[in-house]
DNA sequence: TTGAAAGCGCTAACAG
DNA sequence: CTGTTAGCGCTTTCAA
């Protein structure tokens, strides 16, 4: 029952331990016939090269690290399948940990990674609305490359997140042209991203004083059952005062909100129509399909991940021209939201049918 | 920037390089004098031990490994969290691998884990109806203690698993006492978990054949639009031809299948009772609130956890008595399910709301 | 491609 | 406590 190492697999494939080694290192440098010989030769002894010694002898960990606040917002699901799926591109695994929405858990998992020598480190804080980028780095002094997600910040380092300002605007530009007159925002703008959308969506008002927007403080994270309270709310009031257009800050509180209004006897779109502004398909499950802005969870992951290869590459050059890098550049990658105009909000589009509820599609 | 070694430290402290090892894992055997001398010169010298050399010199790290298909689907989701939390509970961390629905990455993740020395791996595997335990270990021989996630198996090794068995007969059960004369079964049974929650059912139809179960083999996995369509069928049927209750696999099948009842014009629980079956709370979105199991995902992830901590304190306790570990032995960890009978069966639960659509809230 | 060999930084075990 | 030494499994280099 010894351990399968290196030597075995030479052995059992018939070639030298080198080759082994160029297999899983240099694949360019073997034959594809030798190739083949030992990857069946790891299969069939269950392989798995140890990776401490790999990294001690010098080798470079190809393992990227994910540091989530919470598996299960629909966020962070986006996130890492756009980075899983980069990271594959360029040739690199990820693992992802879970800080289970807690900051101190955050930082350990992100040393554990340091410290396991990942080539890279992507972190998505938790975003209370006062997050800055830690003063003393995560990762020591071992300068391992690191990108925040989900955050917008002109501090020196690396980011990359969803324009949450131009996901604002674009949802109450959107009530605008589908000719509300009045617009009820709500949501608690508790975190750094909420509060960007709300104050994308506060700079179109400023624009359309004709329009008469109200800001409503209320409502949690993702308790569609809040969304469920207020739209139940806002419908059964006097017709003057009731609002003909909803906008919730997430996705889960405007599919609450949808029901709510349905519940108090009003119809959606035709009586009030109702937007999202957070892209989240987990929450699209009414009957009612939700105008929102897609999702866009995927492509940080995905420019996260890009991120971090620059970074590497970056790193590489410098060592090589003996030239440091300079650390107090910021780079921040923004995307780019786009409108999803769908039933909600009156638009009706083309698919057989308006009941859009695949769970996970978008992810 | 050179890198502090070991060596640098027991020069700089003036005492031999044992005697620093001892100080990093066996301080009991280090004078305290000597221990200050010692301390000192690391701290003056900024030393990190490295990690992959202690690992490589015969160390066990404080991880935990988990492999899923896919996060995203509600199982998983479950599983991560309950693993995460027993996992701390024992002083362990866990990282996660996402296979994406394919078996050579989840082949692949595994290895990596068993390369890293982590102290445990689990394994949810994609489940197709014909898995079984691979022939060669994924760890490669090196006795890393593994369990599978969401199989039911007698072959040798660790698994631990939901009562998919029983979560059918409940559901089933359940209909008979809710008084439905006519039974209408779907979801494609593609996955174990399904044929096994198929058989509970099938078993309770043969117990009781004054009451008519019918069973149509359509749908998919998590596509609740599918169940949306065959909701609708259902309802257009002929009154002497339409079932009273319609179980569904699983709960995205069900919750679309309430909503094409209701596209037909009918009511739920009025006309046609409606039944999911595998607990998951990412799809309990709708108005009428879903009887289903309880969720047992974070319950099989936490005796998965169990069952690593067990198995690795056995390998301990055989290295010292010198008695190999018998590995022909079978355990099968099985959480036993309970219903949650709610509104769309007719059985209106006290809570203020039968709207309960927490995201994420029972995961 | 092969075979041999150096060495990565550490732990554990030894005799003194 | 010291000083020394044998590995842990791998990558890289080198001559053949």
């Amino acid at each position: 029952m010894a351990k399968v190492t290196i030597q075995d697999v030479a052995r059992e494939a018939g070639v030298a331990l080198g080759t082994v080694s160029n297999v899983l290192n240099h694949p360019e440098k073997v034959k594809p016939a030798t190739m083949r010989l030992v990857r069946d030769a790891m299969d069939r002894l269950g392989y798995a090269p140890n990776q401490s010694a790999r990294l001690l002898a010098g080798g470079q960990q190809r393992i990227f690290g994910l540091v989530l606040p919470r598996l299960g917002h629909g966020f962070s699901l986006q996130i890492s399948s756009g980075a899983e799926a980069e990271a594959l591109r360029h040739g690199y695994d990820l693992l992802i940990a879970n800080a289970d929405d807690d900051d101190a858990r955050s930082d350990r998992y992100a040393r554990l990674f340091a410290g396991m020598q990942v080539a890279g480190i992507l972190v998505q804080p938790l975003a209370e609305r006062d997050w800055r980028p830690p003063a003393a780095p995560v990762t020591g002094d071992a300068n391992i490359p690191i990108v925040y997600l989900g955050i917008q910040s002109d501090e020196p380092g690396w980011f990359a997140a969803a324009d949450n300002g131009a996901q604002g605007r674009l949802i109450a530009e959107h009530a605008i042209e589908r000719g509300a007159h009045h617009v009820a925002v709500f949501g608690k703008a508790e975190t750094i991203r909420r509060a960007q959308r709300a104050a994308g969506i506060g700079a179109v008002a400023e624009d359309n004083p004709s329009v008469r927007f109200e800001f409503l403080d209320e409502g949690t994270w993702d308790r569609a059952h809040d969304g469920y309270e207020i739209g139940r709310r806002l419908a059964k009031r006097p017709v003057d005062e009731r609002p003909d257009f909803v906008i919730a800050l997430t996705d889960a509180l405007a599919t609450g909100a949808i029901t709510g209004i349905q519940s108090a006897g009003l119809s959606v779109p035709d009586d009030i129509m109702v937007a999202g502004g957070d892209g989240n398909p987990l929450a699209w499950t009414g009957g009612v399909s939700l105008t929102t802005v897609v999702p866009l969870g995927y492509e940080v992951g995905r420019r996260g991940v890009q991120s971090l290869v620059e970074q590497g590459e970056m790193e590489r050059r410098a060592r090589k021209t003996g030239k440091p890098v300079d650390r107090t550049v910021n780079h921040q990658a923004l995307v780019r939201p786009f409108l999803l105009a769908r039933t909600s909000t009156g638009v009706f589009t083309r698919s057989a049918s308006d009941y859009e509820m695949d769970l996970g599609a978008h992810l």
